[in-house]
DNA sequence: TATGAATGAGACTTCATTCAT
DNA sequence: CATGAATGAAGTCTCATTCAT
């Protein structure tokens, strides 16, 4: 999941009992924490309701249904949970440079320092996202946030492009090749822990710098 | 799935009832099909025993536990079957190209090639080796598969590096961000019939390009 | 099975959800009642979830599965359910004879005393314990823990011998055949409503007295 | 399983396509001695079609179906193949004796030496003997067989008794604690090598001398 | 809020049996 | 006779959800 820099973002969300996702109660708080944790342990799919649960100290499951609406729900929370993380972590560390390479660095870099620092919450939002059935209903809405980011970045690439910094590629392969390789990096750390997440943010960067730079 | 040029490989199985991988019966093969298609459908992990039989016409799912000695066994044949088709489609097209740098094209575009005649088939290896739990009994074998694989293409790019073809960089990384770059689209064309599958390997293949290529 | 007198034995059990064998939620006594009576009936083989679910008023199987972590956990409790009835039955009657011959007399008639009174429970015990596979996983405790009651007899036997009011046999071999016996009658008065259990437990028990007896 | 010596006893069964217990073509007994085998060491309930298979050499179980008329047929032919068995060994030993004691103790020791000798034979009928649900059909015929054989034997008894060679007690009582005493060494004796059957088997038959001899 | 109980669906497996070849 | 395939029932287990308290 390569996290990006992105405008205010109204994210506010329809939450059960018109909680937002600001005003999280802890019970909620708890429970969301506790999926992170599971989900990034045992994968998506594996991460029932019993095991969160239990992660969380609660005693009985009936408790997550109550605060969420199924577990739809419940992962769109989470998801935005490392979103709201991530974009603290990251947006500084990309506007902190000017050049359009300079950013892309800083983006792909950023995203696997915080990775090294919370590896619980990238990997569980790139299980999540990697593990979305196609027509999942109630998760699509985080599949069209996604793309929106995408979105966003491959403007930005095209500036770059147009402003001669960037060489010509196709924007949507650079950037999807972009996350995929992050994303990859952030699942084999969560089951390899000898791996230096950080060494590779500076190697992938520098491969996309080489993939990017205008060669004149 | 980034598949590649190997050497003979008697990946001979000590198949159940003492049925090799390449002698199928009829029903097997037909399991087999079945599952990589309701697999790339529906994802590894709701791709039920049900669903396969009713894929395959069978009238029970006790039939499939009748072939196969359990879900890994099914699914180990179908990662088999990918890689034989794989292997046929693939090692030509590479072994007709001197250079690395046309090796490493070949590489990428006829993995996508391939996805783009067999879309069903990649989706399945790709949906299963993305979602196998760390410690799968069973199916690490194929792990290890995998990994011998990469080791294999790591090799090769260390070959071309001290030929001075590539730059310099770590081969592991560069490995790993092409295999997901690629399976990426892998996935994205699965669900989506509009992606232009050969195109967005010919742009990975130039984008890797570039990311190699010795600057001199 | 032949009931004893045996020490405190605090068989406090790490039941699932830390439930002890002692605090019995209503529910569980509920499914372990249920579950005798079937055993009874139809044997521990016969004994599915479905058949005790039924008998118990509930409407699934997975309740039983909440309830307990598996069949041999179910299997354990109602074993430790008939040993918490059988010792409190038959204790006070083995404690009231100061004699050796008077104690085994007494261990015998109250067992089938107590299977005379309570049919289901012996049944289901016998039936649990001499369905028991060589070495199946979880249940090995209860074998150990039967071990260790004959034992305790045998003992009693050697001090009887010693004491000369025994006569000299193997009391290994003694044990197992009493214990042979009685199984057979609650066996028996299971399917058979004719038979007069208290009867046969008398006549075992002269069979056994002479068989014990010092013939001086 | 108290094996005895009886009168010719036309055994004649109306097997399946007119085949008799004693014209048994090759595979039949070829199955019923895999059976017996499986059923030694598995028990009768885990004695499935598919194990018997295997360990006679046949590849499916579709061929026991054919040679015999259901499961309770197989078994049937089980147990009148160790009754033949039993019965061979058993008679002469017994008949050897004129006193009714020494042919009570023949009777336990030859049983026992027969279990040492062929430990799956009567490890296999004691099982099926022992697992049968209280009406299964079919299998009705050989409990009144062996409710037949005990009645034999009580009227043994009754003539002890009245010649004054046996003292006063219950014949079917003490011939149903012959019996199951018995069983109980030959049931452990399947899984339990160390256990001296023959050793067991005298102890035994001192056992029940003291309980049947007349005191005078 | 929180809990424990209850539910019903669905998953995989094993089994005995039948059938076409 | 023999085989391999097919079937449907039954069994245990897990899961997300709902409900009464």
């Amino acid at each position: 999941m390569l996290m990006q820099a992105r405008n205010s973002s109204s994210k506010q969300k329809a939450g059960r009992k018109s909680k937002s996702s600001f005003t999280e109660t802890g019970r909620r708080a708890q429970i969301v924490a506790a999926a992170i944790d599971v989900i990034a342990e045992v994968g998506y799919h594996r991460a029932s309701f019993a095991k969160i649960a239990e992660r969380a100290g609660l005693s009985s499951t009936g408790m997550i249904s109550y605060h969420f609406d199924g577990r739809d729900d419940l992962m769109r929370e989470v998801v935005a949970e490392v979103m709201r993380l991530a974009e603290g972590y990251v947006r500084p560390r990309i506007e902190a440079h000017e050049s359009y390479a300079g950013r892309l660095r800083a983006s792909i870099e950023s995203n696997l320092d915080l990775c090294a620092e919370y590896p619980n919450h990238l990997a569980a939002i790139t299980e999540i996202l990697s593990s979305l059935p196609g027509g999942s209903p109630g998760m699509v809405a985080f599949l069209d946030t996604t793309e929106a980011n995408l979105t966003v970045q491959v403007e930005q690439i095209r500036k770059a492009q147009r402003a001669g910094e960037f060489c010509d590629f196709d924007p949507w392969v650079m950037m999807r090749a972009i996350r995929a390789a992050i994303d990859d990096v952030v699942r084999r750390a969560t089951h390899d822990p000898e791996l230096d997440v950080r060494a590779a943010g500076r190697e992938l960067a520098d491969l996309f710098d080489r993939a990017t730079r205008s060669t004149s």
